[in-house]
DNA sequence: TTATAAAAGGACATTGATGTCCTTTTATAA
DNA sequence: TTATAAAAGGACATCAATGTCCTTTTATAA
């Protein structure tokens, strides 16, 4: 399971495409809100996410969050690294000390299905794909009240 | 991703199951030992195992823990419940605050599956199962230097 | 019957994730 | 040029998971 910090890094990040798409670059407060999430808190995943160049900000007035060009299509994969780290990934699920092939814990052969299977889902899902599902009304990125 | 002491209470319930197949009953000690836990937590985790009846204990001298006849076939499910809860069973992977089918997150498809294809390894699973992979040496109970 | 060994249980400590508040920096509008 | 609005950043607060310590209860061996 992803952190909470994970889960409302990528939100953010899907409402800022979503938002650049209408040629808006929103601000901490319009993002917390939209992602339900505490806005100091929020600020402070957004400073991480820019620190490493997921995403680009502009400060003062008219500022706010954006994708540039090398942006585009931003994996999963790449925001959970930065974000929490990729533990889960190789992690053993049983809790052994290091997963192992050669020398496996008892889940070893099923839980790495559905570990890969996940890492899978990450590296092939990106930012702008998510946003588009929304915007093709297929998919909602929150449960607010309308 | 298992919460660190639903791994040891997973490792601790095996190696009473392979003990017990010796006619042994391990005590705190032996077991933390072999799990590689502290002491003290491999006590209160036990604890938490025998007050829900996953498995039986008796005090004093000679004492230690064991399973009874009830609790032979534990799924790793049932584990995973008392110590953890079932949260991630249900939660929705984009963080909403409930999944819902009609109303799905732009990741409710793939991430299902991965999330029922655990949940069919937990289900399926028993301490038995595990136990019996390692008493044939298709597996390993730890990463210990013999 | 008593000493001992073991689990049970209560209280407290540590740590990392989450969350808050306030100050500093910077870009823009007036 | 100055006031303002916005992100950046530092310091602190809270909470749950993890971990520790000590006392109480209980079964058995001597
Ligand atoms: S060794 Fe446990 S999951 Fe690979
Ligand atoms: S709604 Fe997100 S996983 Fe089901």
């Amino acid at each position: 399971m992803l952190s909470k910090s994970t889960e409302y890094a990528i939100r953010a990040l899907v409402f800022v495409q979503l938002k650049n798409w209408e040629q808006k670059r929103p601000g901490v407060g319009e993002i917390a809100k939209e992602i339900e999430a505490p806005e100091a808190y929020t600020a402070k995943i957004l400073q991480t996410l820019t620190k490493n160049k997921l995403m680009d900000s502009m400060k003062g007035r008219g500022g706010g969050f954006f994708f540039n060009d090398n942006q585009s299509n931003l994996t999963l994969y790449e925001v959970i690294h930065v974000v929490e780290g990729d533990a889960c990934f190789h992690k053993c699920g049983f809790g052994l000390k290091q997963c192992n092939n050669d020398n496996p814990c008892p889940l070893h052969e099923q839980y790495k299905i559905v570990r890969d299977g996940f890492f899978e889902i990450v590296k092939t899902e990106t930012i702008r794909s998510l946003s588009e599902k929304i915007k093709q009304g297929e998919a909602v990125l929150n449960r607010l009240k309308k």
